[in-house]
DNA sequence: CTCCCGTCCTGTGGGC
DNA sequence: TGCCCACAGGACGGGA
């Protein structure tokens, strides 16, 4: 579900609640156990000090060296409010006030786990992510080196290597504003065009946190609201309408696996 | 090493 | 109404 305007939108709710206080426990409901929720008795005691993200990755910083990841999945979601259904953990805090968060997560696909701080060798997505896309770090340079792959352009956006954050969503929006086909081999792209590209991951994402994220079906922020982004998206779910530039009607195929939306006309393979 | 595909899981909506 | 299939914001592991 959530991609990086989302997992952003999240993270801003979170950070001043969350800050400061003692994890006093953690509840696994729904036995959730196994690598994707490993070592969570260890958050016990420690102390929040940052809520922070990579791409789509939650990051909070614990007070004894450690870090609580967690990663949203599909359906995944946060909420100071406990879910009727598909509760999978409960975590108790210090302090006044809300002092529960809970864990929502229909479909499974999220996972929450203790890691020392920084040693990511349980999660490799991580481990080898691309630049921040909202940073000095995502620069031109590095971007088009990071394209230098026989891979299609979109699944390779999908990788996180050469960005951190895009989905599905943002994928296609992004392509579509650099009008670059998703199948275009990525190292086939000139200098000019994977500009173009950087420059439109950049506007594009910006937009889309200022809009507090896309709601589809059912992401909400822990307060509640469903994100308002969804009503600038240029194809993602328009198939058949008539793209905003040129008004051939919207194609929608499927590549590595994902739904995907494309202007036939703006977009060309070659 | 890189790339591609299937798989994990549950819910929903469309077609018949 | 009921059933079945296709599809859904992601990441990982295995095989080529």
């Amino acid at each position: 579900m959530p991609e990086l305007p989302e997992v952003e939108t999240i993270r801003r709710q979170l950070a001043p609640w969350l800050t400061g206080r003692l994890v006093r426990a953690v509840v696994l409901v729904d036995a959730p156990t196994g690598p994707k929720y490993a070592r969570l008795p260890q958050a016990v005691d420690q102390r929040i000090s940052a809520v922070n993200r990579r791409g789509k990755f939650l990051l909070v910083e614990l007070s004894r060296g450690d870090e609580l990841v967690i990663h949203l999945g599909m359906t995944g979601t946060l909420t100071p409010l406990r879910p009727a259904r598909h509760l999978r953990i409960t975590i108790e805090l210090s302090g006044r006030g809300r002092r529960r968060v809970y864990f929502k997560d229909p479909r499974r696909f999220g996972r929450m786990l203790v890691v020392t701080a920084g040693d990511y060798t349980e999660l490799p997505t991580l481990a080898r992510m691309g630049p921040e896309p909202l940073s000095e770090q995502f620069d031109r340079l590095r971007f088009h080196a990071a394209l230098q792959s026989a891979a299609a352009i979109k699944p390779l956006l999908l990788s996180q290597r050469p960005v951190a954050g895009l989905g599905n969503i943002y994928a296609d929006e992004a392509l579509w504003r650099a009008r670059i086909h998703p199948l275009r081999a990525a190292r086939s792209l000139t200098k000019r065009k994977t500009g173009q590209l950087r420059q439109a991951i950049v506007e594009l994402l910006a937009k889309a946190v200022d809009a507090g994220g896309t709601t589809l079906l059912d992401y909400r922020t822990p307060d509640g609201q469903p994100g308002g982004y969804r009503n600038q998206l240029d194809v993602y779910g328009r198939p058949h309408e008539p793209c905003l530039r040129c008004n051939a009607a919207i194609r929608k195929t499927v590549v590595a696996g994902r739904g995907t939306h494309f202007c036939p006309r703006c977009q060309r393979l070659r």
